[in-house]
DNA sequence: CCCGTAAA
DNA sequence: TTTACGGGG
């Protein structure tokens, strides 16, 4: 999912918490749900849902999030992908062959009685469809987020949220918002400060760390336009397999040795592209962008939250209610500050 | 993801 | 007090 490798090349710093405290950053909205879908279910590896079959384990991850990061005056702003691009389609298509298969695994190790597989193959299943995007949306307004949509990739409109100042920055995994042209990236945005590690029970402490587009581009000495060029050798969403054998720092390399995508391709031998360059390199430098929409972040409506999460998909209505009430407490403060802010200009 | 509880 | 783990829906 998305460029992920650049923490080889340029370490980001790392940040408290603290400091983030009153600032908005925008979020792939998608890429947070398949994550919830992926993490949070039950014993047997299912996901949760509710006596209708209404998955809900996408909205207990969003509830609690979200809360905990509005009681500490952080502001998440949604942004949901649009259409895919055709190159992006052709990736969907790889990842649903890939989703096939673990479920052909899953049914396997079901049959076999082997559990711990099954919950691991279990989370490789996930599929967000749109009645989890409409759950999402609801329960998201109903928390006073922001909701956006995107003509395309979320990312881009993301990094361009940062661009007009909408946003403090983009708060992600991977690197894409950087090629996107967002200034700053927020990676490791956790409040436990901790992360599970795959393929064992260890866990290992991780940082918030902060990204400056410009600090980075500064320090490889490249261009927006060579950043592009080199993460296409690294690999992208839209061309997943990068080049055979190039990792970053050969990729790297290769940029600063002759300067563009297609001086390298011509000058060494192992560097073969069998791709349309150019259109991956407007997907990162002059995609689509919507200038309809609103940044409105409002109080929660507890009622609102409730009568959903607990009247229509079986939460529990005191630890909802809990949560929330916790939470407003945090966004209080912060809607206080920005009024006082307001005052003072 | 978060919480509550049990165990260390 | 910290960590592990099951349950949540």
């Amino acid at each position: 999912m998305g460029v992920k490798k650049i923490s080889d090349l340029f370490k980001g710093t790392p940040i408290e918490l603290d400091q983030l405290r009153q600032k908005k950053l925008a979020v792939d909205a998608l890429n947070i749900i398949y994550q919830f879908l992926a993490s949070i279910r039950g014993y047997d590896g299912g996901l949760l849902s509710d006596s209708e079959g209404y998955v809900t384990s996408h909205l207990t991850g969003l509830l609690y999030r979200n809360a905990r990061l509005l009681e500490k005056g952080i502001q998440l702003a949604y942004v949901f992908d649009g259409a895919p691009s055709k190159l992006k389609r052709e990736e969907i298509k790889r990842r649903s062959e890939v989703k096939r298969k673990a479920r052909e695994e899953l049914d396997d190790a079901l049959e076999r009685g082997d559990m711990e597989r099954a919950r691991t193959v279990a989370q490789r299943t996930s599929v967000v469809t749109s009645s989890m995007i409409d759950d999402s949306k609801k329960l998201l307004k109903h928390m006073g987020i922001p909701v956006i949509e995107a003509p395309t990739e979320g990312e881009a409109q993301a990094a361009y949220l940062v661009q007009k100042k909408k946003v403090w920055a983009v708060a992600s995994q991977d690197y894409d918002s950087l090629l996107f042209g967002s200034s700053t990236l927020i990676r490791n945005l956790t409040l436990s400060g901790r992360r599970k590690l795959p393929k064992s029970n260890r866990y290992t402490t991780i940082n918030v760390e902060v990204f400056h587009q410009h600090e980075l581009l500064q320090a490889l000495e490249l261009t927006k336009e060579q950043l592009v060029d080199m993460s296409i050798l690294i690999g992208t969403d839209f061309n997943p397999d990068g080049v055979k054998g190039v990792g970053p720092k050969t990729a790297y390399k290769f940029i600063k040795k002759h300067g563009t995508l297609e001086d390298v391709i011509s000058n060494e031998e192992s560097v073969v592209l069998d791709i349309d360059i150019e259109a991956i390199r407007e997907i990162f430098l002059k995609h689509e962008i919507n200038d309809n929409y609103t940044i409105d972040f409002k109080p929660i409506d507890i009622e609102g939250v409730t009568e959903f999460l607990c009247e229509e998909r079986g939460f529990n209505k005191d630890r909802v209610v809990n949560t929330l009430t916790k939470a407003r407490k945090g966004q209080d403060s912060a809607l206080k500050q920005k009024s006082l802010d307001a005052f003072f200009g």
